[in-house]
RNA sequence: GGUCCGUUCGUCUAGGGGUUAGGACGCCAGGUUUUCAUCCUGGUAACAGGGGUUCGAUUCCCCUACGGACUACCA
């Protein structure tokens, strides 16, 4: 039998999470919901310098908005809790000691001052410090000095770190699902602190020890993680451990420019790099994205199923989602084919779902006049702008025409469209109009047709007035449409109106 | 600088020893709508370069170039 696939989605509470956290995070998830796995919210804040008030539930309310939530985690407490890094303090000490006493690791008492000044010697010639085998011989830590110093080091309270004693001339052979063998050399490999002189451990070792506690048994995270997956695999190892498997994702790229997307992308080029507003920038929801189509775009972005297929519910991603299948080369991000995609979600809403978030974008003016008119006459409108649409909040920029008759006309549309027999002819329509008494769309559109052909006239001549004078511009909806919605008295007024303004 | 990872249309990508190198976004044109948008049809546009291996490389190998990540007592 094997084990039940379990995942976890790692992020530090240091600000908002942003488009990349969630992409892990739903590669996470939908591996995890493949496999009829869980899906674990741990919070890695161990950096207590760099907690930020309000992260930890930011990224809780985007994975709900998102629509893919976690199993485990904060709140939700299994039987693997605490969730929080900070929380679970107390284990971490005990698995460092472990590893000095195997002798896999080691005391260190090097200062930060003296370390920057070695980086900055070797910078100075050309060369880079690695704190190794090479010279960990020649620096304060607990193998170049004798036993006795080392106790009366830790005796006497000062600060030390406890550092991974790197091998020397060894080759690891690393696997990951999506990059397949890496090669790596262990003396390019450096001393990292694995247990910090705050009392906390670093990322490495509480990633590690957690990640088996909690008896992950994938890791899938960004790729900025791949060169700390040799330490990984040798903690692993030095514990006696049995490694996850683990999947480097590639990275999103910004959509101009060089390096990966970061949180001020968004701001600087105008798209939302956040699920949710985090502090002065907008997010997708509050741009007025549907999560679905985030969603959508989001899983497209380095993976795709090997079919044509571009639309996908969650429910298909899952379904479909291999790790096999993510692109290993880093993904431009391109702001474009999202709003494509919101614009597809939209049109496959209900009228009546339109219905009620367009309400939701106007403002007090705008529902009081709203309020004049049935639900179904609101709904048959949205389902005549919803094409135009690729936001909601659009909708009545583009429909305000079927609420109030147009202030100004386009003077280019006048120009072009108002001829000297225009008045003429529009007279002639508002008595045609008048005479009409099933002002449906369809029978206004058969009797004005008739009485065009029937009166000599040309279309030409009839029609564009027409909609400039009732939509304001050369554009909306089918012209009997509106005359339909707006019924025979709004259409007479505003004929009337547009003839004593034009003329 | 060092280490590692990568490189197919402008972008996201499929493909993979013999293909007219496929799709999507964007852009352009035509059709529909006597409007705009949608929609339909078509078009534009790619295997980074150089060496091998092979009857044959875009596909396999090597080198170069370029891109990216990492190089903290941050994650």
């Amino acid at each position: 039998m094997t084990k039940r696939v379990r995942v976890r989605f790692a992020p530090s509470p240091t600000g908002g999470l942003h488009i990349g956290g969630v992409r892990t995070a739903l590669y996470n998830y939908l591996f995890a919901k493949k496999h009829k796995g869980d899906f674990v919210l741990r919070i890695e804040d161990t950096d207590q310098n760099r907690y930020v008030e309000g992260a930890e539930q930011y990224i809780i309310d985007a994975l709900n908005w998102c629509n893919i939530p976690y199993d485990e985690g904060p709140g939700k407490e299994g039987k693997y809790g605490p969730y929080r890094q900070s929380e679970r303090k107390h284990i971490y000490k005990e698995y460092a000691d472990i590893l000095v006493a195997s002798g896999h690791a080691y005391y260190a008492f090097d200062t930060t001052e003296a370390l920057d000044a070695h980086r900055m010697d070797h910078e100075e010639s050309g060369k880079t410090f690695i704190y190794n085998w090479h010279n960990r011989e020649k620096l304060n830590n607990s193998l170049s000095l004798s036993k006795e110093e080392v106790d009366n080091q830790l005796n006497s309270g000062m600060d030390y770190v406890i550092r991974f004693k790197s091998p020397q001339d060894q080759k690891l052979s690393l696997q990951d699902i999506i990059r397949g063998t890496i090669e790596i050399d262990t003396n390019v490999l450096d001393d990292k602190v694995l247990f910090k002189s705050d009392g906390m451990p670093t990322y490495h070792l509480a990633n590690i020890v957690d990640d088996h506690l909690m008896e992950i048994t994938h890791v899938i995270r960004g790729e900025e993680w791949l060169p700390s997956l040799a330490l990984h695999q040798q903690l692993y190892d030095a514990f006696g451990w049995n490694p996850p498997e683990f999947a480097h994702l590639p990275l999103i790229m910004k959509p101009v420019g060089k390096g990966k997307l970061s949180k001020r992308d968004g701001e600087k080029l105008g798209f939302p790099v956040f699920p949710l507003s985090w502090n002065e920038s907008n997010g997708y929801r509050e741009e007025g994205y549907f999560p679905e189509a985030v969603i959508n775009f989001l899983s497209l972005l380095g993976w795709n199923p090997g079919t044509e297929q571009e639309i996908f519910s969650l429910e298909e991603l899952t379904e479909a989602f291999t790790l096999e299948r993510v692109h290993k080369a880093g993904a431009r991000f391109d702001p474009e084919k999202t709003k494509w995609y919101n614009h597809q979600y939209l049109q496959q809403k209900t009228d009546e779902e339109l219905a009620v978030l367009f309400r939701n974008t106007l403002n007090e003016t705008q529902l009081n006049i709203l309020k004049e008119r049935d639900l179904t006459d609101i709904i048959k409108i949205v389902s005549l702008i919803k094409v135009r649409a690729t936001f909601v909040k659009e909708f009545w920029k583009l429909g305000d025409y079927f609420f109030k008759a147009p202030t100004t006309y386009e003077p280019k549309v006048v120009k072009k469209q108002w001829k000297e027999d225009t008045p003429e002819i529009l007279k002639e329509l508002i008595a045609i109009l008048d005479g009409i008494d099933d002002f449906s769309s369809e029978n206004v559109e058969n009797v004005v047709k008739e009485w065009i052909s029937g009166a000599g006239l040309s279309f030409g001549k009839v029609m564009p007035p027409l909609r400039l004078v009732l939509v304001g511009d050369m554009m909306g909806a089918h012209v009997f449409d509106i005359l339909g919605l707006i019924g025979k008295e709004e259409a007479i007024a505003r004929i009337k109106s547009a003839i004593s303004i034009l003329s």
